[in-house]
RNA sequence: GCGCCGAUAGCUCAAUUGGCAGAGCAUUUGACUCUUAAUCAACAGGUUCCGGGUUCAAGUCCCGGUCGGCGCACCA
């Protein structure tokens, strides 16, 4: 059977509800409009068939009669699912739905599939997932979930253009994986015969477009890790990375409270939200305490990044957490804080002086050089965000990424390689700049109150089914 | 990668101690001029995730595998 190639739509569910949400019950309002949509329900009765269909907008009940309707029998024998595109007048029925009473109707397309059950839906989540398309019409929270992801994406750009940054875009295929620790995804170019890394972050072409003249940038994109899957993780995720010229740590975490409980503002409609059934305030400012201060509180002993190494490993080796021999006292104390203290930052806190072992891009601490001018945001008991003000030293970079190099020939495959070309960029001069990270997939499980981040990816990482 | 749990009709789910594989919805056929998950009647629908094994007999027990959920590890 063919399907027309196009429908001429001049109506919406929703605004045929609120413009006539006043006609009384068995009113006719002489209005013939042209709605188009999926048939949900159908309920067909002799001489007479109700429809429900929705559209973008919401539903709308058709109401077919055998006396009006063109070919009465045919509408009757719709699938739930078709595409139709209807022309009628606009009525209310005798039992008060307001309805399209269809004079014409199109089948668009045909649908050979159902959308689940009619009350339960589609539960199942390797079909919810794999087949997103269904689910979107099965569930609600998805829907809702993919809208909010939308807003939440369009609020950050928003907030960014009017704070005068300059959207970019920077190579995904890189010829090293740096910027962040993380193993990677490699890849081969034919024609150039060469090898590939998906990149793990745009951290450094971004600060060489600052050194280029660009004083605000930022890029909005998939950044691909090779690690595990988990309600937290997906192998591609989006990454808002931001960089402003003569800003430092302090202007960027007032950047950072401001841009989360703004976006909350625009999507929500308030800052004041509940999380996975806990009130969470995203509401700026947040609380500042230093990584070392919050070890020492959890674990009930002043701690710092001069605390004797073995010291450090013993504490941690106490709480089950078994040190590599590689770290120093400033990665031990980095452990001592996500293992004793992290799970319990609910409300948003900036986390601030990471120690510079685990620092190789950031600005070393003016008071004491085995810290950083660093952050990371945490909400829910996670990370959120990471900034700093950026290292624009070119001989410090080159030193920092040596212990880099001496690290991943120890066996650490996450540490950074060595990348000349940003070294020579920094040698050209990049002003005092700092850097902000924000993953938009955690923002988002914020937003729609999702504890699994397939919840707000459209088309999350699957294994592929062997036989 | 490791551990625990799950997979039965298109969808949502049952199936007692190992004893004939079922229901609702969807599909098909029929009735019905105001339905709202319409209702009523009838028909049809199965590689019980895949592959082995134990047993007179396996959806159920055992072994291996696939995919998913949760936790751990890794990480953001």
């Amino acid at each position: 059977m063919s399907t027309p190639y196009r429908f001429d739509h001049n109506a919406f569910a929703k605004t045929l509800q609120t413009t006539y949400a006043n006609l009384a019950d068995g009113e006719e309002t002489g209005a013939v409009v042209k709605v188009a949509g999926r048939v949900m329900l159908m309920r067909t009765q002799g001489k007479l068939a109700f429809a429900t269909m929705r559209d973008s907008s919401g539903e709308i009940q058709l109401f077919a009669l055998e006396a009006v309707t063109e070919n009465f029998a045919g509408f009757a024998d719709l699938h739930l699912g078709d595409w139709v595109g209807i022309t009628g007048e606009v009525v209310r029925t005798k039992r008060g739905e307001l309805s399209v009473k269809v004079a014409k109707w199109e089948r668009l397309a045909e649908a050979l599939h159902n959308f689940g059950d009619k009350w339960a839906g589609i539960t199942d989540h390797d079909l919810r997932y794999r087949h997103r398309e269904a689910d979107l019409w099965a569930n609600e929270r998805t829907r809702t979930n993919l809208q909010r992801r939308s807003q939440v994406v369009r609020s950050v750009r928003e907030r960014c253009w009017a704070a005068d940054f300059v959207e970019v875009e920077t190579p995904m295929l890189n010829a090293i994986a740096t910027g962040a620790s993380a193993r990677p995804f490699t890849t081969h170019h034919n024609a150039l015969d060469s090898d590939f890394f998906l990149r793990i972050a745009p951290e450094l072409w971004l600060k060489r477009l600052v050194v280029g003249g660009f004083e605000r940038v930022f890029e909005l994109g998939r950044v691909f890790r090779n690690e595990g899957v988990s309600p937290r993780h997906n192998p591609e995720f989006t990454m808002l990375e931001l960089y402003a010229a003569y800003w430092n740590v302090d202007d960027m975490m007032a950047f950072t409270e401001e841009l989360v409980a703004g976006v909350a503002m625009d999507v929500l409609g308030t800052t004041e939200i509940e999380y996975q059934g806990r009130p969470l305030s995203l509401a700026a400012p947040w609380k500042r305490r230093t990584m070392a201060e919050l070890a020492s509180e959890a674990i009930g002993e002043e701690v710092s990044v001069h605390t004797p190494r073995e010291h450090l490993a013993k504490l941690l080796e106490g709480r089950g957490v078994s040190v590599h021999a590689s770290w120093g006292a400033g990665r031990c104390l980095s452990e001592l804080f996500e293992d004793a203290a992290e799970a319990d930052l609910w409300e948003p806190i900036f986390v601030t002086e990471h120690p510079v072992e685990i620092s190789p891009l950031a600005r070393r601490h003016q008071v004491d050089p085995e810290l950083t001018e660093r952050f990371e945001s945490y909400c829910a008991g996670r990370e959120l965000s990471n900034g700093f003000t950026e290292l624009n030293d070119p001989v410090d970079q080159r030193s920092r990424f040596e212990e880099q190099a001496r690290l991943a020939a120890a066996g650490d495959d996450e540490a950074m390689s060595i990348d000349e070309d940003y070294i020579k960029a920094l040698e050209w001069g990049l002003p005092p700049t700092a850097g902000l990270g924000v993953g938009i997939d955690r923002l988002s499980m914020l937003i729609a109150d999702e504890a699994n981040i397939k919840e707000v990816i459209a088309f999350p990482t699957l294994k592929p089914i062997r036989d």
